[in-house]
DNA sequence: CATATTTTGTTTGTGTACAAATAGACTGTG
DNA sequence: CACAGTCTATTTGTACACAAACAAAATATG
């Protein structure tokens, strides 16, 4: 026998989760294609937060360096964040929404939360909780 | 405002599954360090049918054309899976495990449990079967 | 103060993931 | 049989995602 019955794909939670977020990515570009979801997270918390490091917009919005950077580099490019690196520490590399940045944002908020409105549809209201919730425990 | 309180970046579910898939990852890679999960899905998925085209593993491993090609290329590249166009279809290219694809299978089969083991720790039985059924039921 | 350590950012390399375009092989219908 | 439509695979281009190695700046500690 070549299928040892303790591993069924079907059931591992990495393939159920790749699958829920492979819809999940469907709904978010089918809603906003001008960004894509990573895009959209980066943008939306240094809005949040007015002004962040690459470094520190990264960690929270659970990018790494590598990552950041080339999320950052696409951001700009597209005159949606400004860059500069900081006087009092030239290490770091301060982000900043541009106008534009700020109302494409404003512009998409109610759409990002639609997606997540739309991905959780088939669940009832009890269940979404639920859902987050439980995810949320897994990090 | 530039915070439109309908939109909180950590209460998005695609933002939580990111974080939950990306842990996931984490442990996966530390079990197994010597293939990653899409590759050990295509390898376990083809072991567990003996043979498939590249096309229609792609299907049940939930990957499409272009992402299961290098997925195959690469197990190819390591010998552990063959394949031979098939005769009585030509455009379809038939993979078989190859006795090495299957040993390594049998060898991490009980790892990849265990993965999934630890990527569910934090909760206890109900809530495990639960989070699996929901994230079932979004795709 | 001097240097070991940490922090921030960049670069390179590998591996998914998907869209779109292309080509060859098959199938169905007229 | 012809040929329009479908199926399989490949190729190209863009975008995450992470590891590892590096450099420059800041901090800590002796």
């Amino acid at each position: 026998m070549d299928k040892p019955d303790q591993y069924v794909l079907e059931r591992q939670v990495g393939f159920v989760m790749r699958r829920a977020v492979q819809r999940h990515i469907a709904i978010f570009s089918a809603l906003i294609p001008e960004m894509t979801p990573t895009q959209f997270a980066a943008l939306a918390k240094l809005c949040e937060l007015g002004q962040a490091s690459q470094n520190e917009l990264g960690r929270l919005t659970a990018m790494d360096v590598a990552t950041i950077k080339g999320v950052v580099d696409r951001l700009r490019a597209r005159s949606l964040i400004s860059s500069a690196p900081l006087e009092s520490d030239k290490r770091r590399l301060m982000l900043t929404p541009t106008r534009q940045g700020r109302a494409l944002y404003r512009k998409y908020a109610p759409q990002a939360a639609e997606v997540t409105r739309q991905t959780l549809a088939p669940l009832d209201d009890g269940e979404r909780r639920q859902l987050l919730q439980l995810l949320e425990r897994l990090t």
